[in-house]
DNA sequence: CAAACTATTTATAAATA
DNA sequence: TTATTTATAAATAGTTT
């Protein structure tokens, strides 16, 4: 992509590098999230950036169970309250985004689907195939307020905070 | 890619979404090489296929090193990591502010040109439900603010937590 | 500087062998 | 079925605003 081919190698300017991080860190979190729902799985994704800030997505499952499965570690053993408090906000917020702009683009579409009624083409048929639009569109926002209501627990280890 | 556009929901067909799974993992974990070289970052990336086999790549370090440094940092670096991803968390979440921001306007374009419908062409019923979903979805739009809002006083909240 | 644009390269779904 | 080909959509480096 972009012009020309690249090297395969650290890009030295700094600045460069930086731009380079942000825009294929958020291609990748999207490919990988796109992974995650077209194929049913899975998906844990960290990134250690050397600035120190940490970039993580995970698909389907909450990252720590990710990690467990991984590690093969017990829950008991288990009091990263805090640690999985900051995972699940940024992966609420990374899914709620993701979920944002998918309604983006299927409004976008029901916009131009709108712009192109005509009197004649009005009928049933059209008006069915929007109406299930729209309604796919309410449902998949009440799937986000769900997750906000369901996230009882992420509210419940806040409580745990002194 | 590939011919036309797709929707974002998991595949039905079994052995489309196999070999897509196949696609796809091979093209992830180049995305995830490329950024591990060319940014100069440590990436861990695994994945759980439901035929559980378990797939992996890290950029950089070994996975386990990848790991070992995220569960076990030190309470000064837990803190400051923490630090990084509210910041984080308050630019995704203004980022969202501005995409729902977006939204509505659209929705409310879509909803004058509902109206702009010429009423003798319409069906009154469908157009009625029509109009209530589309209230509806501004309605759960008002909803996914108000998270919004909820997630940065959470962030907020934690910080002071030890 | 960051957001928007543009030219190219990549990725990949569907078709084909 | 699996590999290859082809047609499109997506990603993104460099450029501009």
């Amino acid at each position: 992509m972009g012009r020309g081919k690249q090297e395969m190698r650290r890009i030295e300017d700094k600045a460069t590098r930086q731009v380079s991080f942000s825009r294929r860190k958020k291609g990748l979190i999207k490919k990988a999230y796109e992974l995650s729902v077209l194929c049913d799985i899975d998906i844990a994704l960290i990134m250690f950036p050397p600035s120190g800030r940490l970039t993580q997505f995970s698909g389907k499952k909450r990252m720590e169970e990710v990690f467990t499965r991984y590690m093969h570690l017990t829950d008991e053993e288990r009091e990263e309250y805090a640690l999985e408090l900051l995972v699940q906000v940024i992966q609420n917020t990374e899914v709620l985004q993701r979920e944002v702009d998918r309604l983006q683009q299927q409004l976008q579409t029901a916009e131009e689907q709108l712009r192109e009624f005509e009197p004649q083409s009005l009928d049933f048929k059209a008006m069915g195939e929007l109406e299930s639009m729209v309604e796919r569109l309410v449902h998949t926002l009440e799937h986000v307020l769900q997750r906000k209501s369901s996230s009882k627990r992420l509210g419940s280890y806040y409580a745990l905070c002194p």
